[in-house]
DNA sequence: ATCGGTACCTGCACGC
DNA sequence: TGCGTGCAGGTACCGA
Protein backbone atom coordinates (compact mmCIF):
# COMPACT_ATOMS: atom_id res chain seq x y z
CA UNK A 1 0.00 0.00 0.00
CA UNK A 2 1.93 2.27 0.96
CA UNK A 3 4.69 5.18 -0.41
CA UNK A 4 6.18 8.23 0.90
CA UNK A 5 3.06 10.38 0.33
CA UNK A 6 0.67 7.61 2.37
CA UNK A 7 3.38 7.02 4.68
CA UNK A 8 3.76 10.78 5.40
CA UNK A 9 -0.60 10.96 5.73
CA UNK A 10 -0.69 8.49 8.21
CA UNK A 11 2.48 10.10 10.21
CA UNK A 12 0.49 13.07 10.27
CA UNK A 13 -2.57 11.30 11.48
CA UNK A 14 -0.59 10.03 14.42
CA UNK A 15 1.00 13.31 15.58
CA UNK A 16 -1.66 14.06 18.42
CA UNK A 17 0.11 11.15 20.25
CA UNK A 18 3.22 13.41 21.30
CA UNK A 19 3.23 13.57 24.71
CA UNK A 20 0.93 10.23 25.23
CA UNK A 21 1.98 7.69 27.61
CA UNK A 22 2.26 3.76 26.27
CA UNK A 23 0.38 2.06 29.45
CA UNK A 24 0.83 -1.20 27.74
CA UNK A 25 2.16 -2.58 24.66
CA UNK A 26 0.93 -6.49 23.27
CA UNK A 27 2.74 -7.71 19.88
CA UNK A 28 0.55 -10.94 18.76
CA UNK A 29 2.67 -11.74 15.82
CA UNK A 30 6.07 -13.03 15.93
CA UNK A 31 6.99 -12.77 11.61
CA UNK A 32 5.92 -8.82 12.00
CA UNK A 33 8.14 -8.37 14.91
CA UNK A 34 12.34 -7.47 14.35
CA UNK A 35 14.56 -8.23 17.06
CA UNK A 36 12.72 -10.94 19.69
CA UNK A 37 10.85 -11.24 21.98
CA UNK A 38 7.69 -9.71 22.37
CA UNK A 39 6.81 -9.93 25.94
CA UNK A 40 10.15 -8.52 26.36
CA UNK A 41 10.25 -5.96 24.00
CA UNK A 42 6.76 -4.80 25.07
CA UNK A 43 8.27 -4.27 28.93
CA UNK A 44 10.77 -2.05 27.17
CA UNK A 45 8.70 -0.05 26.07
CA UNK A 46 6.13 -0.06 28.52
CA UNK A 47 5.68 3.45 30.65
CA UNK A 48 7.42 5.53 28.02
CA UNK A 49 6.20 9.13 26.70
CA UNK A 50 6.22 9.08 22.85
CA UNK A 51 8.69 12.25 22.73
CA UNK A 52 8.49 12.56 18.45
CA UNK A 53 6.88 11.22 15.55
CA UNK A 54 9.13 11.11 12.07
CA UNK A 55 8.63 9.68 8.72
CA UNK A 56 11.80 8.31 7.22
CA UNK A 57 11.28 7.37 3.58
CA UNK A 58 8.37 5.00 4.15
CA UNK A 59 9.50 4.22 8.14
CA UNK A 60 7.79 5.86 10.92
CA UNK A 61 9.91 6.44 13.59
CA UNK A 62 8.78 7.00 17.34
CA UNK A 63 11.29 8.18 19.43
CA UNK A 64 10.31 7.83 23.06
CA UNK A 65 11.27 9.88 25.95
CA UNK A 66 14.22 8.80 28.02
CA UNK A 67 15.72 7.12 25.18
CA UNK A 68 14.40 4.51 22.83
CA UNK A 69 12.54 3.90 18.86
CA UNK A 70 9.48 2.44 17.84
CA UNK A 71 10.14 1.73 14.25
CA UNK A 72 6.93 0.76 11.75
CA UNK A 73 7.23 0.08 8.31
CA UNK A 74 3.65 -0.68 7.17
CA UNK A 75 4.90 -3.26 4.13
CA UNK A 76 1.79 -3.55 1.83
CA UNK A 77 -0.98 -3.65 3.80
CA UNK A 78 0.23 -2.38 7.22
CA UNK A 79 -2.14 0.19 9.10
CA UNK A 80 -1.64 2.22 12.21
CA UNK A 81 -5.66 3.08 13.38
CA UNK A 82 -6.37 5.23 16.82
CA UNK A 83 -9.19 3.35 18.10
CA UNK A 84 -11.20 1.06 15.99
CA UNK A 85 -11.99 -2.87 17.05
CA UNK A 86 -9.23 -4.94 16.92
CA UNK A 87 -9.50 -7.83 14.28
CA UNK A 88 -7.71 -10.97 13.05
CA UNK A 89 -4.82 -9.17 11.30
CA UNK A 90 -4.34 -6.62 14.06
CA UNK A 91 -0.74 -7.89 15.33
CA UNK A 92 -0.03 -5.18 17.93
CA UNK A 93 -2.00 -3.04 20.34
CA UNK A 94 -0.48 0.19 22.50
CA UNK A 95 -3.07 1.57 25.04
CA UNK A 96 -1.74 4.72 25.89
CA UNK A 97 -2.78 7.02 28.61
CA UNK A 98 -5.65 8.61 26.11
CA UNK A 99 -6.80 6.09 23.04
CA UNK A 100 -5.17 3.27 21.37
CA UNK A 101 -3.41 2.54 18.65
CA UNK A 102 -3.65 -0.84 16.34
CA UNK A 103 -1.20 -2.00 14.39
CA UNK A 104 -2.70 -4.52 11.57
CA UNK A 105 -1.26 -6.01 8.37
CA UNK A 106 -3.14 -8.50 6.74
CA UNK A 107 -0.02 -9.82 4.20
CA UNK A 108 2.74 -9.67 6.93
CA UNK A 109 5.15 -7.39 4.90
CA UNK A 110 5.66 -4.56 7.20
CA UNK A 111 7.12 -5.02 10.79
CA UNK A 112 7.96 -3.23 14.20
CA UNK A 113 11.41 -3.04 15.73
CA UNK A 114 11.96 -1.69 19.09
CA UNK A 115 16.13 -0.05 19.39
CA UNK A 116 17.73 1.45 21.81
CA UNK A 117 19.47 3.19 19.75
CA UNK A 118 19.06 4.81 16.52
CA UNK A 119 17.99 2.23 13.86
CA UNK A 120 20.58 1.06 11.12
CA UNK A 121 17.91 0.02 9.10
CA UNK A 122 17.07 3.91 8.56
CA UNK A 123 20.89 5.08 8.47
CA UNK A 124 20.90 3.07 5.86
CA UNK A 125 18.25 4.89 3.17
CA UNK A 126 19.02 7.51 0.80
CA UNK A 127 18.43 11.07 0.66
CA UNK A 128 14.41 11.98 1.02
CA UNK A 129 13.75 13.14 -2.36
CA UNK A 130 12.14 16.10 -1.11
CA UNK A 131 14.98 17.42 0.22
CA UNK A 132 17.81 16.41 -1.58
CA UNK A 133 19.66 19.05 -4.01
CA UNK A 134 19.07 18.81 -7.56
CA UNK A 135 22.59 18.17 -8.16
CA UNK A 136 23.83 15.67 -5.58
CA UNK A 137 20.67 13.94 -7.48
CA UNK A 138 21.81 14.15 -11.01
CA UNK A 139 25.66 12.99 -10.15
CA UNK A 140 24.08 9.57 -8.48
CA UNK A 141 22.31 9.17 -11.51
CA UNK A 142 25.30 9.36 -13.67
CA UNK A 143 27.16 6.68 -11.63
CA UNK A 144 24.05 3.68 -11.79
CA UNK A 145 24.46 1.31 -14.53
CA UNK A 146 20.56 0.25 -14.19
CA UNK A 147 17.34 0.83 -15.19
CA UNK A 148 15.72 4.15 -14.26
CA UNK A 149 12.37 1.92 -12.60
CA UNK A 150 14.17 -0.18 -10.61
CA UNK A 151 16.74 2.88 -9.48
CA UNK A 152 13.83 4.89 -8.18
CA UNK A 153 12.37 1.98 -6.61
CA UNK A 154 15.92 1.26 -4.58
CA UNK A 155 15.30 3.18 -0.98
CA UNK A 156 19.37 3.51 -0.79
CA UNK A 157 19.04 5.57 -3.48
CA UNK A 158 16.21 7.98 -2.58
CA UNK A 159 14.08 6.70 0.25
CA UNK A 160 10.17 6.78 -0.32
CA UNK A 161 9.49 6.03 -4.11
CA UNK A 162 7.45 2.94 -4.41
CA UNK A 163 5.48 1.53 -8.25
CA UNK A 164 2.83 3.73 -8.21
CA UNK A 165 5.01 7.07 -7.86
CA UNK A 166 7.94 5.80 -9.82
CA UNK A 167 5.33 5.23 -12.72
CA UNK A 168 3.53 8.45 -12.43
CA UNK A 169 7.21 10.40 -12.02
CA UNK A 170 8.80 8.58 -15.27
CA UNK A 171 5.46 9.13 -17.42
CA UNK A 172 5.71 13.04 -16.43
CA UNK A 173 9.17 13.07 -17.14
CA UNK A 174 9.02 11.18 -20.63
CA UNK A 175 11.38 9.10 -19.55
CA UNK A 176 10.48 4.91 -20.58
CA UNK A 177 11.05 2.69 -17.40
CA UNK A 178 13.48 0.82 -19.31
CA UNK A 179 15.94 3.66 -19.73
CA UNK A 180 19.51 3.16 -18.32
CA UNK A 181 19.84 5.99 -15.50
CA UNK A 182 23.40 6.33 -16.38
CA UNK A 183 22.77 7.62 -19.83
CA UNK A 184 19.63 9.96 -19.27
CA UNK A 185 21.43 13.20 -20.77
CA UNK A 186 20.41 16.84 -21.54
CA UNK A 187 16.85 17.99 -19.90
CA UNK A 188 16.29 14.68 -18.54
CA UNK A 189 17.92 14.33 -15.73
CA UNK A 190 16.23 17.37 -14.46
CA UNK A 191 12.54 17.08 -15.73
CA UNK A 192 12.60 13.43 -13.50
CA UNK A 193 13.75 15.75 -10.66
CA UNK A 194 10.65 17.94 -10.64
CA UNK A 195 8.46 15.31 -11.78
CA UNK A 196 9.25 13.41 -8.71
CA UNK A 197 9.00 16.42 -6.80
CA UNK A 198 5.53 17.62 -8.47
CA UNK A 199 3.93 13.98 -8.15
CA UNK A 200 4.74 13.46 -4.48
CA UNK A 201 3.80 16.80 -3.54
CA UNK A 202 0.47 16.57 -5.13
CA UNK A 203 0.20 13.12 -4.04
CA UNK A 204 0.75 14.46 -0.02
CA UNK A 205 -2.02 17.02 -0.53
CA UNK A 206 -4.40 14.55 -1.80
CA UNK A 207 -3.89 12.38 1.48
CA UNK A 208 -1.87 9.77 -0.80
CA UNK A 209 -3.88 6.93 -3.10
CA UNK A 210 -6.23 4.59 -1.65
CA UNK A 211 -6.28 1.79 -4.85
CA UNK A 212 -7.95 -0.68 -2.02
CA UNK A 213 -7.68 -0.63 1.47
CA UNK A 214 -5.02 2.38 2.36
CA UNK A 215 -6.61 4.71 5.22
CA UNK A 216 -4.75 7.05 7.44
CA UNK A 217 -4.75 6.31 11.32
CA UNK A 218 -8.47 8.24 11.54
CA UNK A 219 -9.85 5.74 8.54
CA UNK A 220 -9.54 8.85 6.09
CA UNK A 221 -9.16 7.76 2.45
CA UNK A 222 -6.69 9.56 0.08
CA UNK A 223 -7.99 10.82 -3.36
CA UNK A 224 -4.73 11.00 -5.24
CA UNK A 225 -5.52 7.37 -7.31
CA UNK A 226 -7.91 9.64 -9.88
CA UNK A 227 -5.32 11.80 -10.50
CA UNK A 228 -2.91 8.70 -11.97
CA UNK A 229 -2.32 8.81 -15.21
CA UNK A 230 -0.45 5.56 -16.15
CA UNK A 231 -1.07 3.43 -12.82
CA UNK A 232 -2.51 0.37 -13.32
CA UNK A 233 -4.36 2.08 -16.45
CA UNK A 234 -3.28 -0.96 -19.10
CA UNK A 235 -5.16 -0.76 -22.13
CA UNK A 236 -6.74 2.90 -21.15
CA UNK A 237 -5.57 5.78 -23.39
CA UNK A 238 -2.68 8.14 -22.35
CA UNK A 239 -4.19 11.63 -21.13
CA UNK A 240 -1.74 13.21 -23.40
CA UNK A 241 -1.68 11.02 -26.57
CA UNK A 242 -4.80 8.87 -26.36
CA UNK A 243 -1.60 5.74 -27.06
CA UNK A 244 -3.22 2.73 -25.10
CA UNK A 245 -0.82 2.55 -21.96
CA UNK A 246 1.50 -0.25 -21.84
CA UNK A 247 2.52 -2.15 -19.16
CA UNK A 248 6.07 -4.11 -18.63
CA UNK A 249 8.06 -6.22 -16.08
CA UNK A 250 11.02 -4.65 -14.55
CA UNK A 251 12.50 -6.29 -11.67
CA UNK A 252 9.78 -8.33 -11.16
CA UNK A 253 7.36 -5.24 -10.90
CA UNK A 254 4.79 -3.75 -13.33
CA UNK A 255 5.70 -0.55 -14.63
CA UNK A 256 3.18 0.94 -16.91
CA UNK A 257 3.66 3.59 -19.43
CA UNK A 258 2.60 5.14 -22.85
CA UNK A 259 5.07 4.31 -25.21
CA UNK A 260 4.75 7.32 -27.82
CA UNK A 261 5.37 9.39 -24.62
CA UNK A 262 7.74 7.84 -23.25
CA UNK A 263 10.91 7.54 -24.88
CA UNK A 264 14.04 5.18 -24.13
C1' DA B 1 30.18 -3.79 -4.61
C1' DT B 2 26.13 -4.09 -7.54
C1' DC B 3 22.77 -6.37 -10.03
C1' DG B 4 18.45 -9.37 -10.94
C1' DG B 5 15.58 -13.03 -9.39
C1' DT B 6 13.05 -15.22 -5.70
C1' DA B 7 10.65 -15.74 -1.26
C1' DC B 8 7.70 -14.15 2.13
C1' DC B 9 1.83 -13.75 3.16
C1' DT B 10 -3.13 -12.96 2.40
C1' DG B 11 -6.95 -11.48 -0.36
C1' DC B 12 -9.25 -10.35 -4.51
C1' DA B 13 -10.80 -10.62 -9.39
C1' DC B 14 -11.17 -13.42 -13.12
C1' DG B 15 -12.17 -17.49 -16.22
C1' DC B 16 -13.77 -22.05 -16.39
C1' DT C 1 -20.47 -22.69 -6.11
C1' DG C 2 -15.67 -23.75 -6.17
C1' DC C 3 -11.08 -24.11 -7.92
C1' DG C 4 -6.88 -22.57 -10.18
C1' DT C 5 -4.30 -18.59 -11.76
C1' DG C 6 -2.39 -14.13 -11.63
C1' DC C 7 -1.94 -9.93 -9.44
C1' DA C 8 -1.23 -6.45 -5.51
C1' DG C 9 1.42 -0.17 -2.41
C1' DG C 10 6.76 -3.83 0.46
C1' DT C 11 11.86 -5.50 1.69
C1' DA C 12 15.41 -9.23 2.50
C1' DC C 13 18.32 -12.48 0.88
C1' DC C 14 20.57 -15.31 -2.45
C1' DG C 15 24.02 -16.26 -6.05
C1' DA C 16 26.26 -14.35 -10.23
Amino acid sequence: MPELPEVETVARSIAPLVGRRILAAEFRCLRVLRGGDPDRMAARIQGRRIAAVKRYGKFILLSLQGGGYLLIHLGMTGRLLLGGPSGKHTHAVLTLDRGVLLYDDSRQFGCLEFSEEFPERVAKLGPEPLEVPYRDFASALRRRKTRIKALLLNQAFVRGIGNIYADEALFRAGIHPLAMASRLRGERPRRLFDAIVAVLTEAIAAGGSSISDYVDAQGRKGFFQLSHRVYQRTGEPCVTCHTPIHRVLVSQRSSHFCPKCQKR
